[in-house]
DNA sequence: TGCCTAAAAATTGTATACAAAAATGAGTTG
DNA sequence: CAACTCATTTTTGTATACAATTTTTAGGCA
């Protein structure tokens, strides 16, 4: 099925293993997956639908490229969104969820700890999806799952931090909140903690030429 | 290419023509627009992405059947991110939109006088759609969009009121303030209107528990 | 009649074959 | 040597053939 495919490429694109721009070609991808074009061909378009590829006529399949506004469009999305989840999954919070968050939180410093750039960058953004869940909105949950997975691409062509670990504190101030079932409080961390993500971006027109530069270049 | 496809199945799903839980056959469908399964099975897909079909394993592809629970989530999240689009639209409408917009409202009217409910209800949603291209906001507009659609199939199933046209109100009432360019207005005006909407549904149980017995019966 | 069983028909899932378009590269010419 | 042309090759787009599953229907039995 099809599934598996996307699954696979999706944490590929997620974790950086496949840049933006990678071109992915159909025949490639059956052969490492043992399945024909057909299938190939519906996961990438099921990726594409969810904006983490981008396919052109005639000319295939590539990871998507998100533009410098779309970045700050998907950072404002955030911004508006995922305060008023964090709300709710403070209201909603039960023992249960919060261990797994505490443990998704260790992940993330083992991650880093191992100094596995890509895989704690996916982590810290499944720590967004599993706020989500908490929320237990569909509606919302599929909004934060689109707008993280875009996010990742993003900071992949944007991120100007060295460090990862500024987020940390972030989080771990965000499962205190949601202990306390403190929901104006989960609130704000959370949009001040979007807030600081997008700034983290160098979004500079500047930088975007000297992408499109390398592109043009580097194919 | 699918793009035809989808484009006459969601119109026809949008203006109530395929009412929720219709089998949408693949042959037939390929049949209609004179193209192969491989086509139909993409547009399929790409409206089950959307969320306007359900795809069963094996049995195929039908007009999505959205939950109460679905219906009041679909709700709440047009009352997060509507007013906010419309505040948006309401700071960057210019004359030439404007125009658009009144003109949309009057082919509103024609619908309604000529007693065109279906086409009525898809105007009117897409009056939503268009203030949302005004505030020209990528990522705002596809959310809108996807509840925009969403909303036309639980109003097919949960729809209470007799009539239509206390919406033209509210619709008049949005374009006042948006000609203002009074951003607080159009969103609370915006934000009300939604909620009126939400509270034109009937979402009791009872009326879930007697729509999966005509569905048992019906197909 | 009512219900269970099984063969037949219809429908979806997947692979493959063929058509169309784009990328590549050798050869030619200025 | 650079740049253009055209045949070759590769890759994507679509239709079709075959496999797997479900639905339907006919038949038998209590």
């Amino acid at each position: 099925m099809a599934a598996r495919i996307v699954t696979g490429l999706q944490q590929a694109i997620l974790e950086h293993r496949l840049p933006p721009g990678t071109k992915l070609s159909e025949d490639e991808i059956g052969e490492v997956y043992g399945v024909s074009r057909t299938i190939v061909r519906s996961a990438l378009q099921s990726l594409a639908h969810d904006q983490l590829v981008t396919i052109e006529k005639h000319r295939g399949a590539f990871v998507a490229r998100p533009t410098i506004r779309e970045a700050h469009e998907v950072f404002e999305g955030r911004a508006l969104i995922e305060p008023r989840v964090a709300a709710m999954a403070a209201f909603k919070i039960d023992s249960d969820s919060l261990k797994l968050l505490n443990a998704h939180m260790e992940a993330e410093h083992a991650a880093i700890a191992a100094e596995d750039k890509g895989r704690a960058l996916a982590l810290s953004g499944e720590f967004h999806l599993e706020i989500a869940n908490i929320a237990a909105h569909d509606v919302f949950t599929d909004f934060v799952k689109s707008l993280v997975k875009r996010s990742s691409l993003i900071i992949a062509l944007y991120w100007k931090r060295p460090d990862t670990t500024c987020e940390s504190h972030s989080h771990h101030a965000l499962i205190d909140a949601l202990a306390q079932k403190n929901e104006s409080e989960a609130e704000e961390i959370m949009r001040s903690h979007i807030v600081d993500l997008h700034s983290g971006l160098n979004l500079t027109p500047t930088n975007d030429a000297s992408i499109s530069v390398s592109q043009i270049l580097g194919g």
